[in-house]
RNA sequence: GGCUGGGUACUUCAGAUGGUAGAGUAUCAAAUUUUUAUUCUGAGGGGCCAGGGUUCAAGUCCCUGUUCAGGUG
C-alpha cells in the first residue's frame, strides 16, 4: 500500500507545478500558487484544493472559487422510457416553446442550482423537447451542458496539450504552427534521447520544449536565438525537471558568421580591444570602491543632502555595473562552451521554425550538422521554402528534400451520427525536410555546383549521341 | 427580372441584390416609395433603384455607395432567409452536373427546406423543364412557394406539402433526376425509383452522417440502381496578401567583403505576395451519394 | 419611433468598400544613456456581450435583452 502511494506521488498535483486547465476544447497553462486567483473561461477560482489530487481530475467550481473534485457519476442518465418524436414536421420556430424567462433562469442560478438541475428545469419547461427526435434531444442537452456545467480538469502539461493550446489560443505567437505539423517536424528531425540538436525558433518556446520533451533530458539542445536573448516562456509551461535545463544551451545568431569564419573571440585573456577596456573599467571600479568611504564621510561632515543622494546614486550605479560585469563574464564563459559544442560541426539534427525568412538561417546552420543527419524547416508560407529548396539543390550537400503541408480533420463519432468536423487545411504552415550528406572537399565549389544537374545533362548527351 | 432570365433595368416589384462588400449583401424587394438602410446610408427605391440598370453604382445618402446586382441563384444562396440549414454553391454545382441536369429536365426534390438548391435547379432546367418539390413542413412549403412566385419562376415548379417517405413525389414515371435531402433517405428510395422515367435517370442523396450513407447505398443497390458512388467536394478559398518576413542578423561576415550598409541589412526584410487560406474551412456539409437508374 | 451595423486580450480599439488571431496604451524583460527617468528592441496577455429558439443526426441561421455607433423620420 505504501509503495503504491509513493508511486502515485509523482502523478499528484503539487504546489508550484505547471499545469494545464481544460474545459471542453479550451486549454490554459498556469502555475499552481497558493491563494492565486485564476481566471479561465470568464470564471475565477483558486487551485489550492487541487493540490494532492491526481492529475486529470475534474473539479466542480464551487461558490467562492473553491474547487471540489467531481464525484464519479454512476448511472448518470437513467434510461427511463424516453419520449421522443420521429421528425420535426410539427415543430414551429415561434420562439414561444421555452416558458422560463431570462429572469427565471437568472433566479435559478442565484439560488445556487447545479448545472444539471438547471438543464432539467429547462427541459421540463420546454413545450417542444419531447417532440424532438432522440438525436435532437441529445444535442440539446449537450449544448446546455456546455453552458451550465462549471467544471475544470487539471492536466499535466505535455507537448500535445501545449501545442493544441497555443494553436487555439495564441496562433500568432507560434507562427500558426499547427499541432499536426509540429508532430511531423519532431519525427522528421529524428529527435530522440542522446542526440545533439540545433533549434532556431520564434514560436514562444513551444518547439524548443517539444524537442526537449522528446530528448527526455539526455543529450543536448542548442537554441540559436535572434536578438538580445532567447525566448522560452513556452518551455516553462512544460514544467520540466531541473536536470532537463542542464542539457539546454543557447547561442546568439549574431555571432554565427564569426564562429563559422573562426574569428569568434571567446577567450578572456586575449588582449583584444574589448578586453582591455573592461580591464580598465575594473581597475577604476576598484579605485572608486576605495575612495567611497571617504566621500561618504565628507558628505556627512558637510551635511549636504544632495551630496548624499548623489553618493547613493553612484553607489547603486557601481553595484549595477558590478553585477553587469559578472553577468557579462558568465555569458562569455557560456558562449565559449557552446561555441566549442558547435565548432565540432557534428550536430545530429536541425529544427527551424520562425517568422524570419528561413533561407539564410538554413544555409548557415546546416554547416553545423554532421553528414547524414536530418533537418526540418517550418514556415507559415510556402514561397520561402521554395526558395530554400532551390538554393539547396543548387548548393548540394543535401538529399531527400521534401516540401509538405498537412491537413487535419477531427471527427464526431456517435451512433448513427458519425461525420467529419472542421477541416483545417492550409494555414497550418509548410515544412521543408531533408538529410545532409558529405560534400566532396577535393573539388572546388564551382565543380560541386555543376555536379548537381549532371545526370540530366548526361541523359541529354546520351540521347543526342 | 426573373431568376431564370436577365432584365436590363430595375423595376418595381423586382428582387435586387444590394452588394455591400464581398461578404455582405442583402436581397431587397424593390417597391415604389420604399427605402432601405445600409451601413453606407439610405437607398431610396423610387429614385435610386427603379429605372437604373442592374450593375449600377448607387450613391447612398451619406456619400457612400453600393452596387445593385441582378439576382442569380448563387447570389440568392448567400442572402436568402434561412428557415433550415441550406445547400451551398459548391455542393449545388456538383449535384447539378452529376444529376446531368439541363434545359428541359424533369426533376423531383425533397425536402425543399429554404429552397437554395431549388432555385439553382430551376435556372438550369428552364425554360421547358419542371421541378416537383416536396416538403413535409407546412410553413416551410408555403414560404418557399411564395418566394418562387416573387422570383417569377412559379410556372416551372410544383410545391407539395407531404411526406415523401410515405406519399412519394406526387408524380410517377416522369423524372429525369431525383434529389433527396432528408434524414432517412433509404425510406424514400422506392418512391424515387417510381418517380423516374422508365428510360432511367440519375438520383442523388445528401446526408451529413456516414451511417445514413451506408443505409442509403444498401437501399439503392436493393432497388437495382447502378453506378452507386459517394463523394464530397471541399472548396478552399484563398486570400491574396502581401506579407513581409524579417531577415535574420548573423553579424558581420569576415569572409564576405566588408560593406558599409551592413547596418541597413540588420533591419531588412523581404516582402512577398502569397495566398493565405483561412485556417478553418467551413465545416462538413454532407456526403453526396449518386446512382443511376438503368433503362428497363 | 422604426431601420442598419458593431461588443473577444487587464484596458481601449481595428479601415467609405476584398485587413478581426491584428494592434495601441499599460505591464514585464534585455540593450542603451540622458538614471525616481529616456530611447529602442523584444516578451507575456485571445476561444469572440448575455439569454432563448430553431436546422437532419452539418450553421455561413433567427429572436430577445443590454450596450455602443451610424442613419432615417
Amino acid at each position: 500500500m505504501a509503495d503504491t502511494g509513493d508511486e502515485d506521488c509523482q502523478y499528484r498535483i503539487k504546489e508550484g507545478d505547471y499545469v494545464v486547465l481544460k474545459r471542453g476544447d479550451i486549454f490554459k497553462a498556469v502555475q499552481i500558487q497558493p491563494r492565486k486567483k485564476v481566471i479561465f473561461e470568464k470564471q475565477w477560482f483558486f487551485l489550492d484544493n487541487a493540490v494532492g489530487h491526481l492529475y486529470s481530475t475534474t473539479f466542480d467550481i464551487g461558490s467562492g472559487g473553491a474547487l471540489q473534485p467531481q464525484k464519479l457519476k454512476e448511472n448518470e442518465s437513467c434510461s427511463d422510457a424516453k419520449e421522443a418524436g420521429t421528425d420535426n414536421r410539427h415543430i414551429v420556430d415561434d420562439g414561444k416553446s421555452q416558458k422560463l424567462t431570462r429572469d427565471d433562469i437568472e433566479t435559478l442560478k442565484e439560488q445556487g442550482l447545479k448545472g444539471q438541475e438547471i438543464i432539467q428545469q429547462l427541459i421540463e419547461n420546454s413545450s417542444t423537447f419531447r417532440d424532438k427526435t432522440e438525436y435532437a434531444q441529445d444535442k440539446y442537452i449537450k449544448k446546455k451542458k456546455k453552458k451550465y456545467e462549471n467544471t475544470v480538469t487539471v492536466l499535466r502539461p505535455t507537448c500535445r496539450i501545449l501545442a493544441m493550446m497555443y494553436h487555439g489560443r495564441e496562433p500568432g505567437k507560434i507562427c500558426h504552427l499547427r499541432y499536426d505539423t509540429l508532430a511531423q517536424m519532431l519525427t522528421l528531425a529524428n529527435i530522440h534521447a542522446g542526440s545533439k540538436v540545433l533549434v532556431f525558433e520564434t514560436c514562444a518556446g513551444l518547439v524548443l520544449g517539444a524537442v526537449m520533451e522528446r530528448m527526455g533530458g539526455f543529450g543536448s539542445v542548442i537554441q540559436m536565438y535572434p536578438g538580445g536573448g532567447p525566448v522560452r516562456a513556452g518551455v516553462e509551461s512544460f514544467g520540466f525537471p531541473a536536470h532537463f535545463h542542464d542539457t539546454l544551451h543557447e547561442f546568439p545568431i549574431c555571432h554565427v558568421n564569426a564562429l563559422l569564419a573562426g574569428t569568434l573571440d571567446t577567450t578572456a585573456k586575449e588582449p583584444s580591444a574589448d578586453e582591455n577596456q573592461s580591464g580598465v573599467v575594473a581597475e577604476e571600479e576598484q579605485n572608486q570602491r576605495e575612495v567611497e568611504p571617504q566621500s561618504m564621510e565628507t558628505s556627512t561632515a558637510d551635511a549636504v543632502g544632495d551630496d548624499q543622494e548623489k553618493n547613493e546614486k553612484e553607489k547603486r550605479k557601481e553595484a549595477k555595473t558590478q553585477v553587469k560585469k559578472l553577468k557579462l563574464e558568465e555569458k562569455r564563459k557560456k558562449l565559449a562552451a557552446v561555441a566549442s559544442l558547435l565548432e565540432a560541426r557534428n550536430a545530429d539534427g536541425l529544427v527551424i521554425a520562425s517568422r524570419f525568412q528561413p533561407c539564410s538561417v538554413l544555409m548557415g546552420l546546416l554547416k553545423f550538422l554532421a553528414p547524414s543527419r536530418p533537418f526540418v524547416v517550418y514556415s507559415q508560407y510556402k514561397e520561402p521554402l521554395i526558395e530554400c529548396y532551390t538554393k539547396l539543390r543548387e548548393h548540394g550537400g543535401t538529399v531527400n528534400l521534401k516540401l509538405t503541408d498537412s491537413w487535419l480533420r477531427h471527427y464526431q463519432v456517435l451512433p448513427n451520427r458519425t461525420h467529419p468536423l472542421l477541416l483545417m487545411s492550409g494555414g497550418g504552415g509548410y515544412l521543408l525536410s531533408g538529410t545532409t550528406v558529405a560534400t566532396d572537399h577535393q573539388k572546388p565549389a564551382g565543380a560541386q555546383r555543376a555536379e548537381e544537374p549532371a545526370p540530366k545533362r548526361l541523359k541529354l548527351t546520351d540521347t543526342e549521341a | 427580372m426573373s431568376f431564370v432570365e436577365y432584365g436590363d433595368l430595375i423595376q418595381d416589384g423586382d428582387i435586387a441584390i444590394v452588394y455591400l462588400s464581398h461578404d455582405s449583401m442583402m436581397a431587397v424587394k424593390v417597391q415604389q416609395g420604399a427605402q432601405t438602410q445600409t451601413r453606407y446610408g439610405v437607398i431610396r427605391h423610387s429614385t435610386d433603384l427603379i429605372g437604373q440598370r442592374y450593375g449600377s453604382k448607387v450613391t447612398c445618402s451619406k456619400g457612400g455607395w453600393v452596387h445593385v446586382l441582378h439576382p442569380t441563384p448563387e447570389l440568392w444562396t448567400v442572402c436568402l432567409p434561412h428557415r433550415t440549414q441550406i445547400l451551398y454553391t459548391t455542393d449545388i454545382a456538383t449535384i447539378t452536373m452529376m444529376l446531368e441536369l439541363k434545359p428541359g429536365s424533369i426533376v423531383c426534390e425533397s425536402g425543399t427546406g429554404s429552397g437554395s438548391l431549388s432555385h439553382a435547379i430551376l435556372r438550369t432546367i428552364a425554360p421547358t423543364g419542371h421541378l416537383h418539390t416536396v416538403e413535409f413542413h407546412q410553413q416551410r412549403a408555403e414560404k418557399v412557394a411564395e418566394e418562387f412566385k416573387e422570383h417569377r419562376v412559379d410556372h416551372l415548379v410544383t410545391v407539395r406539402n407531404q411526406d415523401v417517405c410515405k406519399d412519394g413525389f406526387g408524380v410517377t414515371g416522369v423524372a429525369d433526376a431525383v434529389f433527396l435531402d432528408i434524414p432517412k433517405p433509404w425510406e424514400a428510395v422506392g418512391h424515387a425509383k417510381a418517380a423516374m422515367r422508365k428510360q432511367g435517370g440519375r438520383v442523388c442523396s445528401f446526408s451529413p452522417c456516414i451511417e445514413q450513407v451506408q443505409k442509403t447505398c444498401e437501399a439503392l443497390a436493393d432497388q437495382g440502381f447502378q453506378e452507386i458512388s459517394t463523394l464530397e467536394v471541399l472548396l478552399r478559398v484563398h486570400d491574396v496578401r502581401t506579407v513581409s518576413l524579417p531577415l535574420p542578423d548573423f553579424g558581420p561576415d569576415p569572409s564576405a567583403p566588408a560593406r558599409p550598409d551592413t547596418k541597413e541589412q540588420n533591419h531588412a526584410s523581404v516582402t512577398l505576395k502569397t495566398t493565405t487560406p483561412p485556417r478553418e474551412m467551413p465545416g462538413h456539409t454532407g456526403y453526396l451519394t449518386f446512382a443511376t437508374k438503368p433503362r428497363l
